[in-house]
This record gives structure tokens, C-alpha cells and sequence, in this order.
DNA sequence: CAGCGGGGTTGACACGTTTTAATCCGATGT
DNA sequence: ACATCGGATTAAAACGTGTCAACCCCGCTG
């Protein structure tokens, strides 16, 4: 059979590797090296079944036809694909980023393509995002859900889609989870600025509707609480969003309502301190002299702020890799798998914008 | 038709689309409707093409059976999937961040999944990666390549996979490109610089190895000629790395050298500005007074540091989706599709921390 | 009334791979 | 020398969808 339908219109007119071969297959390569497309498919998945000899001349064949395997035809026939979805609230923000980093190397690490959506901290996009990863049949998901329900994703794990909740404690015990302890975080954030003597304290948290504010916003009154202080001492400015600009308006807010400032600043996230911060210096109130300021997440900007913030780190990096490493073992191995919830604990990072006026006698030393 | 999972979202097993199903395929959803498997694919691909009343019936037995179409199958039939791939050079960097989300915004519209990948500046995970994206059989790919060449892509070319140069103007005509005018840029921010009274200036620059660094460095130097300066007003630091920590390291040599600092510093990123930017605040100089500073990218965070960095703008998101949109078409209509380099212009953001002392009285305005 | 045309629908095949059962061949044990 | 065994290889049957030619039905025209 000669099969030549080289009658393509394409448009790059070959050059390099073999070209003109319409597509080179696994039978293209049987063929060249004299074997059957099995012998060829063996050597692919299980080359310790095919002889040396075999194996050495299949692999010759696959380098001078330029071979690849098509992952379509493979997932179609396997049933499950080799590639996992992620999906996270904001890609904009560090923090995900970051967490998406740590995905991206143990998938990378182990094979695996990972498919990358962003819900946009919306409902509906998340909805429509995960339709098409369970249309790409991925393997499995990681996601960070809009909802405080993780039920968005209900529908793929009845498909036999293994998900792992990211950065989001699950009360289920039918699924994995990887999440940092947001009270105890808020606990050490809340505990250090009054530690650091500070009598009244500020919260500046994004829109309560998202899952992550909200939950930060109880965190936070929790910590008051167990810190034995009431709500009276408390200042809440909800603002629109969890960004720089956001913090601005924030600060703005609190500068012109009138009232005294809080004693401290207590940020949802180091976005949002960031542009306190900037506001705060602009309008001559002296960081952490006047205001002691702290924020959430660690990112890597806020140790090069001109007066470095203090701030509670999650493990981001290490967030991905675990919540992945638990995703691909619960795919690999669904039957003897235990599902388990993992929480991270995280870390206080003092740094200049919140140390007690007693330890420093020279903060901005110029 | 007893369909009773109306709203019960509470009951943890079992819930939503008919479980227990092993796979429900378009035949199923065919017997289910009483008509035949084709009938069912038209009406997923071409719905005009069946008569109202049977798609209505279909339709009805998809939402019932919880049917989604089978990627790999349709993929493999069909030649060509309906992802595309992403290939940026480091996803810590906002920059890259941001152009994630301009592909991933066109990429969602149009209903086509996004594989993203990170090189991480490394030639070998490049390849490997371009792999993996190949044997997905992405629909196309955008590339942010890490030679000088965009060579690394040729074999896919080869393989009649359109690919997309990212954030890098190619030389060739056979392909599409996306990215911002280096020299113009480099070109806007040395003049700035100049006008603002800077005699000397200083270069903070990444590794020489990065493609991006040598030509920011190139590109700095002609703007510098070009602007009537010797090269003996210019000193150059190059650095380990693009980050914050890498341009604090900068400073640190350029203020432990014993030279007197040059009048102005061109950073090759504002990640190393804002590094920058800490220490000589920390070591009592003044910005912009003493020293002027611009960096590069403009991203988020520059606006909201403590001096806030004068920067060279880029349309980051507009890159991504354009760059996205010039994909999409070279893969719809590859025929008639005739290549095109688009080159966008970068633009001064004129902060603090470069206006000359004569223009500002009175910069922070509290 | 016969022929015709066309929209709507149907079957069946092909896509490239994995997998299972069957086949082949040389070597081993008696 | 024959039966047997086991490793290496093969042929063929799926996987779920898209495509295309054929088909059917019905109304319309000559």
C-alpha cells in the first residue's frame, strides 16, 4: 500500500527533521524496523519485555522518523491521560503562582503535562473550566475552590476523577486536602502586633464573598478572641479586591475617617499591606513606630519594600508539590489509597514594619 | 424520567450525575434519545445541520446521562485537539504572569484549554517540554524561547504545529510573532534618564546567557550611543539572576566599590530595581535626589514601593491575547493565514524615583 | 401519477494506540 | 529424540468520536 498523500497545502515548507511523511506512527515504525506495531508499543511502555537486540533497533527507528507517540490515541485506548489539571483563583497573585510552580516541577518531574485554568474568583468560570479538563480526561485536579463548598467538583470525582483540594481544608473525609492553618495563623499574626504592645488593631480583608476572605476574616476574630481581646478593639475595612491598589484605598479610608489610627494593621494579604504601607509612609505616619503593619502569604516582594513587612508564610512551593505528589499516588494507586488532609503550619516572619518600638532604636537607619 | 438529584447538594456520596455509569459515550446518549451516534455527533459539531425537534431530544439526554464528549477520541479523529500550549520562561516573573492571563482569557473564550509550561531558562526542560506538548498534540504553541534562536521549535513547525514567538521578534518570515520594541524602550528609558540630568549611568543586568538580558544589554548600549554617550559613562553590573535579591546584590557592589555612584541606574527588570531600590534606601542615598532609578516591565509592584519606580511599560495581557489570537487564526484558517511580526511600543512610566529634583516640589503630596 | 430533489438521519469505517490471547522458536529435562 | 516450557513476538480486537456516502421519507413538479 502507498500510502503517499503528500498532497498537503501546508504552508511551512519542510525542512529539518524527516518531513513530507504525513504522519509517522507507531506503524511507520514497526514497519522501518521490521517488527510489529506491539513490538513497538512494548518498547514504549514495558521495554523490559523485548529483547535487547529488539528494543535497540526499534529505538533507532523511532530517532530517524522523529517519532512521537499520540497522546490521543494512547489516552483514548488506556482510558486516563497523563496530564493533571490545576485550578487556582488568581493568577496574578504570587502566591499561586508560586504554589503553581511547585506543581508544574513534581509533574514535570514525573511525566506529566499540567493543564493550567484559572477561575478568576468566579463560580461560573470555575464551572466551565473544569468541564473542559474533564473533557481533556485529564488524569486528575488540583483546585482551589470559589465556594466554601468543594462541591464544584463533585461532578468529576464521580466521573473517577481524583481531586486534591489545594490551599482549602476539607471537612470530608472522601478526599485529599493540602491547606495551611489559617487560625493558627491569624493566631500568630494577631498574638505577635500585640505582643509587640499594640492596643487596637486594624483588618484590612478583600471581599467577603471570597471563600479565602472570609475564612481569614473569622481566623482573625478567632485570634482576638483567644488573644483575649474583644471586638471592640477591632477596625474592619473590607475592600473590593486583594491587590495594591486596594490597600491604598484602604489606608485612605482609615486616614480620613477621623478616628485614630489602630496601633496595628493586620492585612488579609501582602498585596493589600503593600499599598498600606505606601499610603501610610506618603501621609508621614512612621511605620511600625506609629503603625505596626503585618501581612499574609510571604511573597517575595514584601522583604524588598522599603520598610520590610512583616508577614505569616505559607509553605507555597511546598503547598504544590505535596498537594501533587498526593494527586498522582491517589491516581496511580486509587484502590490502597488513603485519603488524608494535610495542614501545614505557618511561620511568622518578623521583619521591620512590625518589630515593638522597645527593640528598635533605629529603624530606617539613614 | 424520575430524574430526582434536584438540589441536594448535602448528601456527601453519591449525588449529581448518574454514578455508577462505567462510561456514558455518545452511543448511550444516542440509544437514550432513540437515534443514532451520529446523529448525536452532529448535533455536538454541526447542531444546524439536525432538524430542532431531535437536537432538543439530544440535548435533553446529554444534560440527563451527564454525557461530556470524549477529548481523546475526538482528537484522534478529528487530527487536532483543541489546547494549546504555553511555554513562558519563568512563572515566578509577573511578567509572564500577566501575559498567562491574556492567553488564558482568549484561550477560555474560544473554549481551548491551555498547557503551560515553564523552561525555567533551561534549554533541556525546553526541549523536554516542547515534547510533552507534542505528544498532547496541542492545536498550536506559544513560545517564549530560551536561545538566541527560536530554533527549538522547528520541530514542531515540522510537524505542522503553528507556533507563536513570545516576548521575541523573529527574524524569519515563515512564522508569527508577538513581542515589544527592545531598543525603543531601551531608548526611552536612557533618554529619561539623560533628560533628567544623569551624566553617568549604571546598568544592572541579568545573566548574559539569558537571550532577554543580552539583548536588554544590546539594546541599552545603542540607546546610549545613540543618545550621544560614550561608553565610559556606563557601568555595568551583571548579576546572577532577575529577582529582587539578585539586584540588592547589585547595589551592594556598586556602593562597596568605592567609585561614586553613577547619577542613574537602569535596571534590565523591575524586580532587580526594587532591589536596588531597598539597599540604597537603606545606605542613606536618595532616590531619586542622588540617584535616579528606572526599571523595566512595569509590573504591579513597582507603583506601590516606597519610592515608587519609574518603569518602561509593556502591554503584557495585550501581548498574551494577541500573540493568542494570531495563534488561533494560523490554526483556523492555515490556508489563507500569511504570517506577521507585530511589534508593540513600549511606553515611559514616569515615577518618583526619576524626576529630575528641578520638576518636583513636592512629590509626596500628604 | 411518476420522478425528483433535498433535508434529516443512518451505518460503517478510520484515527493510532494498548492489550490480550495466541503463536513461534529455541532451549531444557527426561 | 520428544515433549515441554518460557521468553519474545505477533495478530487482532477494542477505545469513543468524526466523517461521508448512502438512504429514507416526504412534498413538489411536470
Amino acid at each position: 500500500m502507498s500510502t503517499d498523500d503528500t498532497g498537503r497545502p501546508g504552508t511551512g515548507t519542510a525542512s529539518g527533521a524527516p518531513a513530507g511523511t504525513g504522519t509517522v506512527g507507531i506503524k511507520q515504525v514497526a514497519s522501518h524496523a521490521g517488527v510489529s506495531p506491539g513490538t513497538v508499543s512494548n518498547v514504549l511502555n514495558r521495554p523490559e519485555r523485548v529483547a535487547a537486540a529488539t528494543r535497540a533497533r526499534v529505538e533507532q527507528a523511532i530517532l530517524e522518523l522523529g517519532f512521537v507517540r499520540n497522546g490521543s490515541a494512547s489516552t483514548l485506548r488506556a482510558g486516563h491521560s497523563s496530564t493533571i489539571g490545576l485550578m487556582v483563583l488568581d493568577l496574578a497573585n504570587p502566591f499561586f503562582t508560586d504554589v503553581a510552580r511547585g506543581v508544574e516541577d513534581v509533574a514535570s518531574e514525573r511525566g506529566y503535562a499540567v493543564i493550567l485554568s484559572s477561575s478568576g474568583e468566579s463560580d461560573e468560570r470555575e464551572q466551565r473550566n473544569l468541564r473542559v479538563l474533564a473533557e481533556q480526561r485529564v488524569r486528575g485536579v488540583l483546585l482551589t475552590p470559589v465556594g466554601d463548598e468543594g462541591d464544584g467538583a463533585d461532578g468529576l470525582r464521580d466521573r473517577g476523577v481524583p481531586v486534591v483540594l489545594l490551599d482549602h481544608p476539607t471537612p470530608r473525609a472522601n478526599q485529599c486536602s493540602v491547606a495551611v492553618d489559617d487560625v493558627a495563623g491569624g493566631e500568630l499574626a494577631v498574638r505577635h502586633l500585640r505582643d509587640a504592645g499594640a492596643r487596637t488593631l486594624g483588618f484590612v480583608t478583600g471581599p467577603p464573598g471570597l471563600r479565602q476572605c472570609a475564612g481569614r476574616r473569622r481566623r482573625a476574630l478567632r485570634a482576638l478572641r483567644d488573644a483575649g481581646l474583644g471586638r471592640d478593639v477591632l477596625r474592619e475595612v473590607p475592600v473590593g479586591a486583594m491587590n495594591a491598589r486596594a490597600g491604598q484605598e484602604a489606608a485612605r479610608r482609615l486616614l480620613e475617617s477621623g478616628d485614630p489610627l489602630p496601633e496595628a494593621i493586620f492585612c488579609a494579604n501582602d498585596l493589600l499591606a503593600l499599598g498600606v504601607l505606601r499610603v501610610l509612609l506618603q501621609a508621614g505616619v512612621k511605620v511600625p513606630a506609629d503603625v505596626a503593619l503585618i501581612g499574609y502569604d510571604d511573597i517575595e516582594f514584601t522583604a524588598a519594600a522599603a520598610v520590610p513587612l512583616s508577614s505569616v508564610r505559607q509553605p507555597t512551593y511546598q503547598l504544590g508539590r505535596i498537594a501533587t505528589e498526593l494527586l498522582l499516588e491517589e491516581c496511580d494507586e486509587s484502590r490502597g489509597h488513603a485519603h488524608q488532609q494535610v495542614m501545614f503550619q505557618p511561620e511568622l516572619v518578623v521583619r521591620e514594619s512590625s518589630r515593638a518600638a522597645a527593640e528598635d532604636r533605629e529603624i530606617t537607619q539613614a
